[in-house]
DNA sequence: CTGTTAGCGCATTCAT
DNA sequence: ATGAATGCGCTAACAG
C-alpha cells in the first residue's frame, strides 16, 4: 500500500553489509563497528527506511506494545493519566496501543482480547468495570497494572491516590466551615467485590464526621451511579428524607454537576442554601457556577508511575509503587454555615 | 507469554487436514468440503486458537485494522461518532487502532506516522488539527476519510453536518424569540485555510441576521479558542466594548459554559440579563444552570457513515455520502426580549 | 476441492 | 565482529 516497500536487505545492499549487522545496529545488540554503524544509519535515513513491525514482532515473539485500557478521555483526571502513561514510555522502546472501555463491561471485555490478539507485552487499566478476579487472572499470564483503581489482591500493580484521606480532609473542610448536616452522594460500582476509591471516599467521609463528634446519617447518605443525571435525583431523593442539610459532598463531579441541576430546580442557591463540592476536578468543575470545591488527584505522576512499573513488570521486577494523595481544590461552592 | 501457542498447524493435524485447508475455513476463501470445515471449525474451538495477526499481516500484507485519530473522548459528540464507527466496522473483517490526537497537531501527526508503520489499510480522523493539505497527501498514500469537519478539497471524503443550516436555525430561534443584538462568540483555527465548521456557524449566524434585516455588527462579534476558558473572556471583551446585547451565540459548548462563568462574575443572570446558546450538545450542557439551548449532530450515524465510507474506498469504490443536519435542542437558557 | 511449497521481513542462533 | 542459515505463523500461488 505504501511506497515501494524498502527492507532490511536493502540497506544492507546500500551499507555494504550483511542484514544481520544492519539487524544488530537497528536493535541496539551486540557491538558493531562503528564505521559500518554509520554505514547503515545513513542508509536506513537515505532510503527512509521504516521497519516492519510485523515482520519484527513475528521473529521476536514480542510486539513491543503494551495495550492501554481507559473509560473515559476527555476528563482531565484521565486525561493527565494518560499523558503520564505516554511519557513514561517515551524513553522506553515500548509504545502504547488504545482502547476505550466506554464504561463499558462488556467492551472492555473485547478490548482485553484484542489487545491479548494483538499480542501486547503488558496490559494497562485506567480504571474499569471488570472485576478484581478477572483482572488478577489476567495479571497471571501478562504483566497488568491497574491506575486509578484499588484492588485489595493485586496491591503490587495498583496505582492510586489516597482517597480515603481527600473525602476524610475534604469533608473535614465543610465541617471546619461550619457544616453539621453535611449529605454524601455516593455510588455502587459493578466490581463491589473489593474497596473501590467509592466507597473510600465514603469512608473518609464517615470517619471525618465521627472524629468531629457528628454521627453520620443514613439519611443523608444516598446512592447514584456516578454519572450527571443520578446527581439530580439524589437531591430528590435527599429532599424526600425531609433530614435537613446544608452541605453536599458528591463522591465525584459529574454527579455534583447533576446536584447542581437538581438544586437549581428546587430553588436551593449555592452555596447560599447549600454548600456543594465534588471529587476528581473535572473541567467543567472550575466552569459551574458556582465553581465546585473539588478534589484534583495527580494524575500525570500516576500515569507516569503506571508506565515505570509496567516496564519494572515487563523487566520481571517487582514495581516500587510510590504513594499518592489527592488535594483540595477550593472554589467558591461552600460557604460557611451558621 | 501466552499459554503454549497453538498454531494453525495444530488445528491442521488435529483436524487431520492440510494446513492450507485450515487457511481457507478461517479465511472463508474458497469453498470447501463441509465436513472438513466443521472438523476445523471444532479443533479451532477445542483448541481455544488464535491465530496470530502478526503472520497474517506479515504474509498477506495487510493489517485488516484502520487507525482513527481522534481529539476528545468523552465529549458525546465524539463518544457518538467513535460508537458509530465501532457498529460501522462490526459487520467487515476489519478492527479499529485508535489513537488521540489531544487536540495537538504534533502529537496528531505522530499518531499517523504510528499507524503507518502499523501499516493500517485506512485512517480515519475525527476533527483534528491537521492542515488540508497535508490530510490530502495522506489520502494519496492510503484510504483517509475525514469526520466532523469539512474540506474543500476533500468533499468526497468528508462526513459533517450542514454546520451552517444549523447556526441559521439557531441564530432564528433567538431572533424569534425577540432579540435583536445578538453576540457570538468565534474561534480561529489552525487548519484555517479551508472553511471550517466553526467557520460555517459564524456564516450560518450572520446570514440569519441579514435575511432578518437585521446587520451584523462586528463588535458583537468576538473570537475565542473553543477552550472554556476563552468563553469567559470573550464576556470582557463583548462588555468592553459596550454594545449592548441581549443574546450570545458560542460556536460550541464549551465557550458557552465559559460564557456562563463570565456572565455570573459580572452579576448578569442567564437567561433573565442575558439568553445563551451553544453548539454540539455536550454532557454538561444539560447540566448547566440553566440547562443549555444547543445543536446536536447525528454523531453515531456520521460515525456509520465514516466507516461505511472507508470500506467503500478500501474497496476502491468512490463512497456515496449522506448529508447530515444539526438537531436544534431548546433548553431554558433562552428567554424572549421585549 | 485440497495438499505442497514458497515466501512475507526480520531476529537470531551458529559458524567463522 | 559479522555473514549465512533457520524459522516465526500464516497466506497465496501452484499443482494435483
Amino acid at each position: 500500500m505504501a511506497q515501494r516497500k524498502i527492507t532490511i536487505e536493502d540497506i544492507a545492499q546500500k551499507a555494504n553489509v550483511s542484514i544481520s549487522t544492519v539487524s544488530r545496529v537497528l536493535r541496539k545488540s551486540s557491538g558493531v563497528r562503528a564505521s559500518k554503524r554509520e554505514a547503515v544509519l545513513q542508509a536506513v535515513a537515505d532510503l527512509d527506511y521504516r521497519p516492519n513491525v510485523f515482520a519484527q514482532s513475528l521473529a521476536s515473539g514480542q510486539s513491543m506494545t503494551i495495550g492501554v485500557i481507559t473509560q473515559n478521555f476527555g476528563s482531565p483526571f484521565y486525561d493527565g493519566i494518560l499523558a503520564g502513561i505516554l511519557q513514561g514510555l517515551e524513553s522506553s522502546d515500548y509504545s502504547a496501543l488504545f482502547a476505550d472501555g466506554r464504561w463499558d463491561r462488556v467492551i472492555e471485555q473485547r478490548a482485553v482480547e484484542t489487545f491479548t490478539d494483538r499480542r501486547v507485552d503488558g496490559l494497562i487499566f485506567v480504571g474499569g468495570q471488570l472485576s478484581e478476579s478477572f483482572l488478577a487472572e489476567v495479571g497471571q499470564r501478562i504483566p497488568t497494572v491497574v491506575v486509578a483503581r484499588e484492588l485489595a489482591s493485586m496491591n503490587s500493580n495498583c496505582i492510586f491516590a489516597d482517597n480515603f484521606k481527600a473525602a476524610y480532609e475534604l469533608t473535614n473542610y465543610l465541617i471546619e466551615a461550619g457544616h453539621r448536616n453535611i449529605a454524601h452522594i455516593t455510588a455502587k460500582m459493578h466490581y463491589q467485590e473489593a474497596v473501590t476509591d467509592v466507597e473510600q471516599r465514603l469512608r473518609g467521609y464517615k470517619q471525618a464526621l465521627v472524629d468531629a463528634g457528628l454521627s453520620p446519617d443514613p439519611r443523608l447518605i444516598v446512592e447514584g451511579n456516578l454519572q450527571q443525571q443520578s446527581g439530580a435525583l439524589a437531591i430528590e431523593m435527599l429532599l424526600m428524607e425531609k433530614q435537613p442539610f446544608s452541605a453536599i459532598f458528591a463522591a465525584n463531579d459529574a454527579m455534583a454537576l447533576g446536584a447542581r441541576l437538581g438544586l437549581y430546580r428546587r430553588g436551593l442557591r449555592v452555596p447560599d442554601d447549600v454548600s456543594l463540592v465534588g471529587f476528581d476536578d473535572e473541567a467543567s468543575a472550575a466552569y459551574m457556577v458556582p465553581p465546585l470545591t473539588t478534589v484534583r488527584q495527580p494524575s500525570v505522576q500516576m500515569g507516569q508511575e503506571a508506565a515505570q512499573a509496567m516496564l519494572s513488570l515487563i523487566n520481571g521486577e517487582l514495581p516500587e509503587l510510590a504513594q499518592f494523595h489527592g488535594e483540595l481544590i477550593i472554589r467558591e461552592s461552600v460557604a460557611r454555615q451558621r
